[in-house]
DNA sequence: ACAAAATATTTAACCATACGGTTAAACCAA
DNA sequence: TTGGTTTAACCGTATGGTTAAATATTTTGT
């Protein structure tokens, strides 16, 4: 029989710090680009008590994944109950996905390569939390659909424009930001936000599946 | 002095198998992910020929991206000045990105990798490729803001609209058809697309951008 | 036209380091 | 003293990169 070194969904306090420590650096360097020892070091521990603790490099990523994710697909569905109209709803919905991509800062690069690499090494508890993510939003589009308030859209269309809209903007703005050699006309054309991302994408998002009779 | 080997912008035969198998294996693996032996493999020449021809694995990556994005770069104006309304453009510009990415399946999972790294191997050329079609982007929308079709929207939040929905639809896809264990009723309620992905993702961007009197 | 010399290209073998993972002993609290 | 926890040292392998020699290819002298 299986059985964890050590209880997981409840880690001490060593565990946390591996884990954290595991998060970030696979945030910043990527499945591959990340190693044992260097994740080992971040925490301040020996790579023997990482071992220990958790499991290998894979259980490791598994874990921080679905950390990360599990919270997120926790807490999705409570945050659009507020909302009476679809709109309302759909709106609470990406002001929650952009919130959550504003807190957690490691999300976005994590969730970003898993993509990239067709879900190399995504757990399934991982893509669980996507679909609870997903059913959410296919809920609120269908309540929209059938109250005539919204168009006859495809729902992982608009998941991926909502996605790829926060997360594209997200890690892009600091790529651009640091081309110094971009054209000054170039620059001056730029414009920034003038609320949040959430509150842009929501704007956008809505009037792309709102239908606009009148 | 410094002289590359060999003249990379018109490679001869080997070194262009070469790149072929590294923009394949850089495609599925991500730079960290890819080593160096695995690309001669691929290629079927030795390690040593391949740092003749081209040079380190930093050089090898390099040539990659700016090989797939430079290709987009140089058409992506030429496409778009067949429409005569800013619609029509827009519309234009956003069917040639997604062709494009149709056209070159190893474009996506690259620019997601790199994005998410935070540009972290991205070459200026790469960087200035980029920027010469956002740059196209921005006149479109600038266009159509003047003669009054378009909404004052922020530039850069079309493009990642756009980029976004392309890639994360294109990618996405494959991950959630691969999840056998979706609940019946999910996959019941999961349209598919009409058109092609491009013609949806226009259709979306052109409602939220474009301005709704009447 | 043709052999020889010069140059361009490919190759097997090699090197130092970094990697994921393991082991047995040391530490420490109950 | 027992059992959970941490550690230094270690192991086999894979990695990025280099070297010197072997093999094609082109240029040159006649």
């Amino acid at each position: 029989m299986f059985r964890r070194k050590i209880d997981i969904s409840n880690p001490g306090k060593t565990a946390q710090k591996i884990l954290t420590a595991a998060r970030k650096t696979f945030a910043r360097h990527g499945y591959s680009g990340t190693s044992v020892d260097e994740i080992a070091r971040r925490a301040g521990v020996n790579k023997a008590t990482l071992y220990y603790q958790i499991g290998d490099k894979d259980t490791l990523y598994a874990n921080v994944i679905h950390q990360v994710l599990g919270n997120i697909a926790q807490s999705v569905a409570q945050a659009v109950v507020k909302g009476k109209t679809p709109e309302e709803k759909l709106r609470a919905y990406i002001l929650f996905l952009a919130d959550a991509v504003d807190k957690n800062p490691d999300l976005p690069p994590i969730m970003m390569r898993e993509v990239a690499s067709g879900g190399a090494h995504l757990p399934q508890v991982a893509a669980q939390d996507m679909a609870s993510v997903i059913t959410v939003l296919l809920g609120i589009l269908e309540e929209g659909k059938e109250k005539n308030v919204f168009n006859d859209v495809v729902p992982f269309m608009v998941h991926a424009m909502i996605i790829g809209s926060i997360l594209i903007f997200k890690m892009g703005t600091p790529i651009k930001d640091r081309q110094m050699w971009l054209p000054e006309d170039l620059k001056a054309r730029d414009k920034k936000l003038s609320g949040t991302l959430g509150e842009e994408v929501a704007k956008m998002v809505l009037k792309a599946v709102k239908k606009n009779d009148r």
